[in-house]
DNA sequence: ATGCCAAGCATCGCTTGA
């Protein structure tokens, strides 16, 4: 009798979060850890360098990780709780020359995760903005190849981008935001055409959902908020899809970063 | 048009984020 371990059809919850500064807020992260005992991870605003990762204590809470971490701003890591990620990209290609850690692909028990988390882009326009639709490119170039691999994947992280008006408060002061612009939701519905699953309206297809809250202007507490914070199937996984939810009393927290967890779990 | 919050890095202000 194979035990749940081995079982290829046993479940398996993948969770996102901007941490936004993983050592400031290093024991929200192992409490909410303990508490939702994701197996995978993928973060994204690191905020450190890679020698100040804190990897021995998330070690002790019991997961592995894999980093690419950058000094104050950016970085991105993969934790995984039963495995060791195998590293299979420690950036996006297209820009050898592209110095943000934005990107970290590995494999974790059979499924492909990539981590990434996308440029901002503002003030737009400008060159933020020219480097975010150019960063939208090369994830767009490599996302087809991923596909075309027919492996597993799952594309997971802070995309900077509200794809549609649900996924946004009644308001008008983000119109000029680049989060909003035409470009940055073209390029995003090309991305999902190529044949990706956003497992969060899959499964709530109309509900006001948000994974980010400005700290500015109440913002938390009016509840207005921006579902930026995405997780892509490839089409052998949305067929695994059983939940997808946004822990969203992570975010109400006391210390808390300004973006809430959100997690799919997979049969 | 401006400040509003928060973190990092470096001082008591600047930059960046979204």
């Amino acid at each position: 009798m194979l035990s749940q371990r081995q079982t290829p059809t046993a479940s398996m919850k993948i969770a996102t979060y901007n941490i936004n500064g993983i050592n400031g807020r290093l024991p929200r992260l192992l409490e909410w850890l303990h508490e939702s005992e994701p197996d995978v991870v993928c973060l994204q605003e690191l905020k450190t360098s890679d020698a100040t990762f804190p990897a021995e204590a998330l070690r002790e809470a019991g997961y592995h990780a894999a980093w690419r971490g950058q000094r104050a701003y950016n970085g991105v890591a993969i934790l995984a709780r039963h495995a060791e990620p195998v590293v299979t990209r420690r950036g996006l290609p297209g820009d050898v020359a592209d110095p943000e850690s934005r990107y970290l692909e590995a494999a974790v028990e059979g499924v492909l995760i990539a981590c990434l988390y996308l440029p901002n882009g503002n003030p737009q326009p400008g060159p933020k903005f020219d480097y975010k639709l150019a960063w939208f490119e090369r994830l767009i170039t490599h996302a087809q190849g991923l596909l075309d691999s027919g492996a597993p994947v799952v594309l997971a992280g802070d995309f900077n981008v509200v794809p549609t008006d649900a996924d946004i408060y009644a308001t008008r002061s983000w119109l000029d935001d680049a989060l909003l612009q035409p470009e940055s939701r073209a390029a995003f519905a090309r991305l999902l055409e190529q044949g990706w699953t956003d497992a969060v309206r899959r499964l709530h297809p109309t509900a006001p959902i948000y994974t980010y809250w400005d700290y500015k202007r109440n913002r938390w507490q009016r509840d207005a908020g921006l579902r930026i914070d995405h997780l892509l199937l490839s089409p052998s996984l949305a067929q695994r899809l059983k939940r997808a939810e946004v822990e969203k009393a992570v975010r109400g927290r006391e210390g808390a970063s300004d973006h809430a967890p959100v997690w799919i779990e997979l049969r």
